[in-house]
DNA sequence: GTCAACCTCTTTGTATACAAGACCGTTGAT
DNA sequence: ATCAACGGTCTTGTATACAAAGAGGTTGAC
């Protein structure tokens, strides 16, 4: 199962490490649910898997312990750590701070071309609202946020929001199908480029906090939903 | 030089990996100034410098390259990495903002005995600022903050807050002599709790962001005033 | 019959051995 | 004289070997 190990040595030339190269691997192992949450990692299994030894291997999993989707208990091994309920609302509370802290400077600091940018990428998410093509939607919509992040001009808050939206990224997808979610975060994305023209710091942090809090809260009624559908 | 063996036997206890205690002591030899911005760590020297071979120093290694301290550079191996002036000004504003989030979060969610520890931490900052001991203003500042990140009621939010606070903690430590920062200071503080005991959620962010932001901004003049001096 | 102690087997943590890329000096050619 | 190519050496990255801590099962005592 899952022979990757072809394609791996093309990559030899961009990551010199394997250890790099399993570490994304594991991570996209995770993301996509082919490990469950609390599942052992078995370094030994893992590693003939990979077809490497268990050093880099275990380089791997420290590095996925450190960005909190592994948690390694000394002398007991690796186990997949997928945030629970709260610790998922936690996480987009921060998230949403983190947008508005971004929009709030990149309201002082965006440049032209970038509001370009900005105004391009939603109309190519317009479309893809249209279509009905949510992938599509989707890519842009990230590319626009990304935008935002870049145009707060620091580098570091730029680095640690994109960091966060990516580990949220297999979350936020469950929840874009809600009924009238696209539709409703258009709106909220036109908006946010007003605000970004107009170079008003407040309303672009208010909108962005908002946009990105109701994700979390449409996937607190999600995990609601799924638990009263379980009982 | 640095005669830590004796005292690590004693550590084993609570930390049972080799190479967590040694990502710990390295934090500290780089915090302190030991190792200075640029310089390479020799895997070797500094493995038997600590008693121990190769493998866990290199785990050590990994994981301060991923708090940042650290720049593995493939095949040529693991350098000091020490923010520059304008990263640290990146990182006082994303610390400025996260303050902000918790402060604003923390007015709708605090308890009130968290508002009584609140105003005993401050009367300790009082008396230490009277007392002209920036040692105890240190540590009781840090507590009053540390309480604030809690009463965000997000354990997420608590932790990147906290974790920042601790990689900024010694640029921040060297600019607490300025003239009247620990008056202004203790001034903000009163404002804060009074914010935060009425659930103002937008002044306790407001303030708040200022109170950090400030130190970035004294920190910048320090800079400038360190280049001219050198020019 | 139940509980506890011991022993074994598995698995992690660390040390050592090996492979290969990067630095540096030398040498040779133009 | 300068520059490029080559080889030696040093250092990193990976594999393997070893040590020690847990997990689990079995046996023996009460």
């Amino acid at each position: 199962m899952l022979h990757l190990e072809g394609e791996v040595i093309n990559f030899r030339s961009m990551e010199t490490r394997r250890a790099d190269q399993i570490a994304v691997q594991l991570e996209e192992l995770i993301f996509d649910g082919t490990f469950v949450d609390g599942q052992r990692l078995d370094e030994v299994r893992l590693a003939e898997h990979f077809g490497v030894s268990r050093t880099p291997l275990r380089e791997a999993l420290q590095r996925l312990a450190l960005s909190g989707m592994v948690e390694m208990i000394p002398r007991r091994g690796a186990f997949v750590r997928q945030p629970g309920p709260v610790e998922l609302m936690e996480m987009f509370e921060v998230m949403a701070e983190l947008e508005a802290a971004c929009g709030r400077l990149a309201a002082m600091r965006i440049t032209d071309t970038a509001l370009t940018d900005l105004r391009k990428a939603n109309a190519k998410c317009l479309a893809a609202v249209e279509a009905r093509d949510a992938d599509s939607y989707y890519t842009e919509n990230e590319r626009f946020h990304r935008i935002i992040y870049q145009q707060s001009g620091n580098g570091f808050l730029e680095h640690e929001t994109a960091k966060l939206h990516k580990r949220l990224k297999p979350f936020r997808r469950k929840q874009l199908r809600f009924r009238g979610r696209m539709a409703q975060s258009m709106a909220e994305h036109e908006a946010v480029v007003a605000a970004l023209e107009h170079g008003d710091s407040a309303r672009a942090e208010d909108i962005l906090r908002k946009h990105v809090a109701v994700q979390g809260e449409k996937f607190h009624t999600l995990m609601a939903s799924l638990k009263r559908a379980a009982e």
